[in-house]
DNA sequence: CATTGAGCGTACGGTTCCGCACCGATTGCT
DNA sequence: AGCAATCGGTGCGGAACCGTACGCTCAATG
């Protein structure tokens, strides 16, 4: 597959006009990601912005204690790195790689560049940052509300819609660390899932098997998170959620 | 106070060359904002764009079953409703203000026409953009791993580094939606913190009494976010404020 | 002055999740 | 095959916080 194509399978490069895709084009390379790798960390100043293709990215926020949780979850819907382009101040963040795949590198200068002479790419990588933003803070509100069982299911939609099987590669250890919980309690909230008959589960793989029950188990964030990324062409049907759930709480 | 000393006094506007302030000023209204007014509410779209002055804003998610948290505390040091200018969807989030006071407010097309053409503009904003993305994102780990008192302490310390005072006008109640727990979980904790000597509170009142107590109950967040949102100037020389504090406050 | 309502204090059982400990199962390596 | 390391399952006591209920105090109002 060549470059050309490659820019359409990133959602935000493919918004852009012809002639925008064009002049970033000899800017792009094309990388495989590996598993694990980390593209950006605390306190180092990355180099490079990350156009996922069929990789999958997990951004946390590490604490001083150790602790961590994760905040976004970005895959070709998205763009990785970003806030280096416009900051030189280290990195609070990090990112690693969740699931390996392809991606369109771009050093940040370079990109610097090309957005502060293109309107049409302003446009589209400052509205991506404004969706991201509703929801990190959609993140923040969920990791106070909802319990474990719900917030498992919305993370196992949201990773399976960026990836390409209903397969995923990864350890309950690190799901915990998502999560910002023990391992002991992904173990069992993965238990209930698989007794339910929503997931198998079995040594660092994790097999999805009926979305539509993962989405009723999920919390709202699911849907809501999904609309805000999703655009018309990724949008699929939209799946009844379960009503008359919701308690009456005096508002603000 | 002339609509030329107040573009000092916004944190953001102050960062812009002479040329671009004066660009952007015809444009600017000084309006005064009461305490509870809804700058921005779910479902709709916000006309404007406010830079504040003196006042404070906080920015909730408010979930569909009305459960709801603050993702950020915005006072002079930001900029709130950029969101709108970059995308016509309605607003998912909801900004109140929690502090009355003065803003600059601005037509958000207008601003965004600037916004296109300003480079330094385009800076400014984009990189406070990044800088709340990272506060927002500690606020969702924040809330999965700290105790209600340290986040009582962090919230109490964010919110008074925009305030000329050491007193808050907030009841247990509105206080309780902010930080995502029961009302009856505030009184508790608010109890512990005047027990300590750290605070006192009664009726929609809080005074701070000890400020470096709060830093020490507080988590590592609050140092984090206080640095993220200082610029040098804001943390070498303070703006001289209200006077009859109990101590001399090291503002941001 | 009596009434009303908002704001706050307290108590109690229940649930979720943590911290710790231990053990079995699977995989990779030699 | 044997061994070590990783990964996952389970159990138990405890802490934090929830849901609910009730009652007090202060301030505004007629």
């Amino acid at each position: 597959m060549n470059l050309v194509e490659d820019l359409e399978r990133n959602e935000l490069l493919r918004q852009l006009p012809e002639e925008a895709r064009r002049k970033l084009m000899p800017r792009l390379d094309r990388v495989e990601l590996a598993n694990g790798h980390v593209l950006a960390d605390v306190g180092r100043k990355p180099a490079h912005v990350y156009f996922p293709l069929t990789t999958v990215v997990t951004m946390h926020h590490v604490l001083k204690d150790c602790f961590s949780a994760e905040f976004a979850i970005i895959g070709r819907e998205g763009v990785v790195g970003l806030d280096a382009m416009f900051d030189d101040k280290p990195s609070a963040d990090r990112a690693v790689v969740l699931q390996s795949g392809t991606a369109l590198r771009v050093d940040k200068r370079a990109l610097k560049w090309e957005f502060f002479r293109s309107p049409e790419l302003q446009q589209v990588l400052i509205q991506y940052t404004w969706a991201l933003m509703g929801l990190v803070a959609q993140t923040a509100v969920c990791n106070r509300h909802h319990r474990l069982d719900q917030r498992l299911c919305r993370w196992l939609l949201l990773a399976q819609d960026r990836l390409p099987t209903n397969q995923l590669a990864i350890t309950q250890e690190f799901l915990s660390h998502l999560l910002g919980v023990r391992r002991e309690g992904v173990t069992q909230a993965a238990g209930r899932l698989q007794r339910a008959g929503l997931i198998r589960h079995r040594r660092g793989q994790v097999t999805i098997i009926d979305r539509s029950g993962l989405e009723a188990g999920a919390c709202e964030c699911y849907d809501t998170a999904r609309r805000s990324y999703a655009t018309p062409r990724m949008a699929q049907a939209p799946t009844p959620m379960a009503s008359g759930m919701s308690r009456p709480r005096l508002l603000l």
